[in-house]
DNA sequence: GCAGAAGACGAGATCGAATCTCATAAACAT
DNA sequence: ATGTTTATGAGATTCGATCTCGTCTTCTGC
């Protein structure tokens, strides 16, 4: 968990793309966007609520929900499934704070970590694939340091 | 949905694994590995049932998920979470038959691929990760060639 | 074989994340 | 400020996954 609080104004730009496509500005979109732009790595929707229920405004379920579904429409937030069941949801960024996921099958640590060879060999891959590529995602699983005794 | 039925033995290494590790021959079991080694990709659960009710033995969800943790925990079976929400489940194979995953996130589909310049640059990456590696997943979403009109 | 012990299996209860409903509060346009 | 539209929240609901526990099956020792 890697406290890297970036304030890149991405909050900012997301609350534009926001009222580009429509919506209005509310108290829950708004403390949503503020404490994603601060996280380093992803958060499960249980994780959002505690954090902005403790400090900020709190939010429901319904409201964390929705608004990361809208959020995850418009391209500026990823959702990201590593295990356990349990969905997670990050801010997308461009080249810095880009990054993939490191995951301990064991104790549930997660890791981001970044890899120039691996973005190089996805992107030459994007070309040949039948698909159009909006977002990838490379989990790599195993066990930590410390699970790893 | 590649219907590639490539029998390499699998059921039978993956039924010897669970017997090295102390589990008896049971109907399920049996069932479940014959399933899983006629499969080109994942399945769910509900995938499974499903089809090991329509032909073969019937088995019951409890079976499915208690076998499917074990056959996970030996080893020969992987885990895998393409979105939805869904646990997904297939056999791990060596050389050939190993794979990544595209994922359309309009309409779900599934398509699995290879490419030897993404396996080069993840056993790179191996090396320098602050991790044991057991298994690496690729998923990489996008829009598929009939959602992307 | 056969009896007993240990493990496998299944039906149904239970759990919990995610979704849905709908009444109320807040935002925006005029 | 007023009316209209959208945002939000509490609680019900859904549904995949897990747990429980009694029964059936496999295996072991005779
Ligand atoms: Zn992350
Ligand atoms: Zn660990
Ligand atoms: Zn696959
Ligand atoms: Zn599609």
């Amino acid at each position: 968990m890697t406290p890297t609080t970036q304030r890149s104004g991405w909050a900012e730009q997301a609350a534009r793309a926001l009222t580009e496509a429509g919506y209005r500005r509310g108290g829950a979109r708004r403390a949503i966007l503020e404490l994603l732009d601060e996280q380093a790595c992803a958060l499960s929707a249980q994780e959002i609520q505690r954090a902005l229920g403790g400090r900020r405004r709190a939010v429901s379920r319904a409201s964390i929900y929705r608004v990361m579904e809208e959020l995850e429409a418009i391209g500026v937030v990823q959702r990201v499934e590593l295990g356990q069941g349990i969905v997670r949801y990050e801010a997308v960024r461009r080249g810095p704070g880009h990054h993939h996921h490191l995951v301990c099958d064991r104790c549930g640590r997660l890791e981001p970590f970044t890899d120039a060879g691996l973005e190089r060999a996805i992107s030459r891959l994007s070309d040949r694939v039948p698909l159009k590529v909006s977002v990838h995602e490379i989990v790599i699983h195993g066990a930590c340091r410390v699970c790893a005794r």
